[in-house]
DNA sequence: CTTGATTCCATTGACATCCATGAATTCCCG
DNA sequence: CGGGAATTCATGGATGTCAATGGAATCAAG
């Protein structure tokens, strides 16, 4: 589980700390590290556990999961731009140089927190991004719950 | 399940202790903790535990829970701004900043049960709250009664 | 030998853990 | 039934530990 906030340096040699609630949230993966992957669109990078890659390599063999031919090669494209970073002794984490360039990082980040994922941000990248996001809420009549289930939709065109 | 009214100290630390009772509900679950979420457009809190937050990530990764991109980041800013606070050897937990800040809360602050969520007040703004409530409910010709199941609606205007 | 990466060690400041107190409640046994 | 003992809780404070961070040492190549 993912969430809140965390500022944290990039020293210069690229490496960083993983929040120690991260980390403790990661301490039953077999993998002692982090999957990083650049999001397309946005100045950021997706993180999560070794499992859950493992469950999405797990979903791609599944016939069912994507529709057609040419989703699953451009899913498949995210594996490509994944990256496998290990903690340190210390549990940190060197961040490769592709991704730093994606998210625009070079000496502090902001983690994220997004439930089973979570993601790196320049912190002034995010701070953006949340004012997007903000004013997009605005033209919103009623904000977003919480939701524990789908919600009840009228009968749509017939699948 | 949460009810009642507590109204606790914060130390100068920013300590405060969870109802005996809401710990006793809370017993069950795996992280020894709870969850705080600014709740928006109100100065309070709504607290929970890990169980239910669990519940809500896995609900982000059903694609049927929310239909459009945008609902999706709406939501996971909740998780952003989700803080996991987790009790010290007597029950208590130390309100971060941000959460205490949100909410108003300076030296004491109120606990109100909602059913399987709580929410935390500054004393005076839960009364305050109370206040609007009670006007709202003298322009109601019927109280609300407590229901155990949906109300059948008649087929809205379509969105 | 030089460069780049990985492991190891050192510092410091926050915070989790531990301990103490008093009030209120429950328990138990006469 | 009653009163004393034993818990449980809320609360305050002290201190020991660990997380974040920087730098040195070791290792692997080119």
């Amino acid at each position: 589980m993912f969430t809140a906030e965390f500022e944290f340096k990039v020293d210069r040699k690229g490496r960083i700390s993983v929040p120690a609630d991260y980390r403790s949230t990661l301490a039953h993966d077999s993998y002692s590290g982090i999957v990083l992957i650049p999001v397309e669109g946005e100045r950021a990078l997706e993180g999560f556990g070794n499992e859950r890659l493992e469950s999405l390599a797990k979903a791609l063999d599944d016939p069912d999961t994507y529709d057609d031919e040419d989703e699953l090669e451009l899913v498949k494209q995210h594996f490509a731009k994944a990256r496998r970073v290990p903690f340190d002794g210390d549990g940190r984490i060197v961040l490769p140089v592709e991704t730093r360039k994606h998210a625009g990082i070079t000496d502090t980040a902001i983690y994220v927190g997004g439930g089973n994922t979570f993601r790196l941000w320049h912190p002034e990248a995010y701070e953006a991004h949340k004012e997007r996001l903000e004013a997009k809420a605005r033209t919103r009549t009623k904000p977003v719950p919480l939701r524990l289930k789908p919600r009840k939709r009228k009968p749509e065109a017939e699948p």
